[in-house]
DNA sequence: CCATGCGAAATGTGATCACATAATCCCGGC
DNA sequence: GCCGGGATTATGTGATCACATTTCGCATGG
């Protein structure tokens, strides 16, 4: 009852559920949470300084995606990914992004690979200092710069879920093969744009998708 | 501690929100709701004899998979698809199912082929009859009873939300196209799994993807 | 005949509660 | 020391309610 005095309704905010299901979805899909982590609805709820409404319709939403499992009990986890699973998720992506890279390349001009070329120095120093939520973040954002130019909403948001199943084990993807450099193929996406060869930017693409997840593999 | 493991949940039925999301689930992706159709939270919480908490939570899942568009005052309405998204969806079918496809022929063997010749058969039957919802379900089927054998359970159940993305529009593609004949490409889908032909079974695939959506563009 | 404004009905949102079940803890027995 | 079982706590589910906002119907005025 007090609680409905201190809306603040004359500037419209989002609802309450959206913004938890917001805050939820960067942290999965940015691996700031472990694999197998439980979320309990009165957690998320106080946490976020909600009743328990809005929490359970950004946890269902989330369950919805893929981005957290729901066990037999109603319970909800953060996914434990099998081997089998990543590879499929790999897969995917590598049938997804070249397709929207090169719907991307055609739109493409200068001002978009400088800003992917900057994005990509901020994740060659969150590998310096050693951050992985940074890495995993800026990682997505490079890609995702370029996605969006291919006008392809649909494609886009399909892409995103898949980011957000691997999310939690990306994080345990990168510290296994601790990087101490960027990505190597990013500076062949890049060059593949300048050049406008959509055929090596397909390659690097796919190249730079399957390559670092296949290492989480051994 | 053993009985629990065992869960005899003989009594035990499915939850309520489950049970409306599944029954919503099957209407969309069958083409049984018309595109630009409003739910009312009210009205399926009456319509399955529940409250609207579970009702809710239903809708919610069924928006975030795609098969549900929220307007911005929080309305549900199955989504009236433009040309390019349509076409957009169709793309991401042409890449997910002749791999699945791929994956599938591998596990083959003479019952799978049987059985989709059944599906196949009662496909055509529903052509015949004119009925649509019937035709856009078996030719579901068709298709899901091949990529089940692919063992792929994310990349099925990403295509799956792709079907529902589609469903209230494929009965219109249908009614537009006005079929009289089974689509051709099924016997050449049911040749190479004969064959073992891996080329000619995801060439086969993708125009049969292809093909029935792209005449919906003019 | 059409636009407009007002009031009523409908609708989504969020909070709270009761209840059943699952998970956890703790203690006694072997 | 370890295992098992019962009590206790924690948790998800579903119903109900109040409230703000949107939507719709309808009458009025141009």
């Amino acid at each position: 009852m007090v609680e409905t005095l201190i809306r603040p309704s004359v500037t419209s905010e989002p609802p309450a559920h959206d913004r938890v299901y917001r805050g939820l979805r960067v942290q999965v899909m940015h691996g700031e949470l472990t694999p197998g982590q439980a979320l309990t609805l009165r957690g998320i709820a106080r946490e976020y300084g909600v009743s328990m409404t809005p929490a359970r319709e950004a946890l269902r939403r989330l369950t919805a995606e893929g981005a957290l499992t729901l066990s037999a009990s109603g319970r909800v986890t953060t996914p434990e990914l099998t081997n089998d699973r990543i590879e499929e998720l790999a897969q995917i992506r590598a049938l997804l992004e070249p397709e929207l890279g090169s719907r991307a390349l055609r739109r493409a001009h200068l001002a978009l690979i400088d800003r992917m070329e900057a994005i990509n120095e901020a994740n060659a120093r969150a590998i310096h200092l050693q951050n992985p939520v940074d890495y995993i973040r800026t990682n997505l954002e490079f890609h995702r710069t370029l996605y969006l130019r291919a006008q392809s909403p649909a494609m886009l948001g399909l892409l995103e879920t898949v980011w957000l199943q691997l999310g939690p084990t990306m994080r345990a993807l990168y510290t296994k093969l601790r990087r101490t450099t960027a990505p190597p193929h990013h500076r062949l996406i890049l060059e593949a744009l300048r050049a406008g060869d959509d055929a090596a930017l397909r390659l690097a693409l796919r190249t730079d998708v399957t390559q670092g997840l296949r290492h989480l593999q051994g």
